[in-house]
DNA sequence: AGATAGGATGTTATACTATAACATGTCGAC
DNA sequence: GTCGACATGTTATAGTATAACATCCTATCT
């Protein structure tokens, strides 16, 4: 698997692809992606970037009404609860989902150095199982997050001169 | 490796171990392990629990002067920063650490009944170290937490008659 | 169409988490 | 003993998140 957001790919497909699939999972489920949450969700995958609850306040303020802090809010957790967003715990910011509509434990690698943030997934399994199975703990939840510098980063550090 | 912090303890002894031997290693290494840092770190260590800043703050303001939150939120750099503690990123908590002085990748399972945390370490080596590398991602840190229920809470939830 | 019930949003206020910036104190090296 | 480095004290404020209640929208039943 690869970690979508480092490699290069047709972006605004991407945004409309899963936009598109975002809106068959509600129906199919009876959620409802209401103008608000389909927003939010769209503002998230324009950028393969975490953005702050506050950040997308802002945003969505400057496009005509004043927005008010819970109103994102409760768009985030409307996409978190159905995954089409993860929360960035370290960074305390959301990032729209790469792999939606597919059961998965992400692991996230944060650049440092560009924002960026790539999903991916373990390629052997779930590591988390195994430790919480050995200690009798009943895993409901995980997040695991590597902070670090993308590829794109490292090459242009190691190329100062440009 | 046992999940400390679930399993039964001679906690007493625990406490006062990693008290001297975080005495011993900041004695090495020309760090100054002050009151103030003593405190905290001993404050951590007294609960296998997650303590946010404002809960160290609020044990302090008690012990005698009022105190602010820089002074807590520095004593805690300081630990975290040599290995002393840990901040969980979804509890907005820190932990003492329970393996000091050796380097390890720390996994935490918080469990969400009693809301202690027990650290641990992957069985099968660092699992993030493969999916960075597949990603050309230079890893520096990394995060990993799991939420769900300790034996002692599952035990006590199959039978609710007590 | 009107009644109604559930959920979504609007709005105000406030709680919780964290740090900037500057003053003061402490301790060891010279 | 004074100088410099680092630790702490203190004030103010930035950044993140939610409680509580009002209003509105929409789907359904009659």
């Amino acid at each position: 698997m690869t970690a979508i957001g480092f490699s290069g790919h047709d972006h605004s497909a991407c945004i409309s692809d899963a936009l598109a699939s975002a809106e068959a999972r509600c129906r199919q489920n009876g959620w409802r992606l209401t103008p608000m949450r389909r927003r939010v969700l769209e503002l998230l995958l324009s950028e393969h970037r975490a953005l702050g609850a506050y950040d997308l306040l802002k945003l969505l303020s400057e496009e005509g009404q004043p927005r008010q802090p819970p109103v994102v809010y409760r768009a985030l957790a409307f996409l978190t609860e159905h995954g089409f967003a993860h929360k960035i715990e370290r960074l305390n910011s959301y990032v729209a989902c790469a792999h939606p509509g597919s059961a998965h434990s992400p692991i996230f690698l944060i650049c440092s150095a560009c924002d960026k943030v790539a999903e991916t997934t373990s390629p052997s399994g779930n590591p988390l199982e195994a430790a919480a199975r050995e200690a009798g703990f009943a895993m409901e939840a995980a997040a695991i997050e590597a902070s670090g510098t993308c590829p794109e980063c490292r090459a242009r550090q190691n190329e100062p001169a440009e």
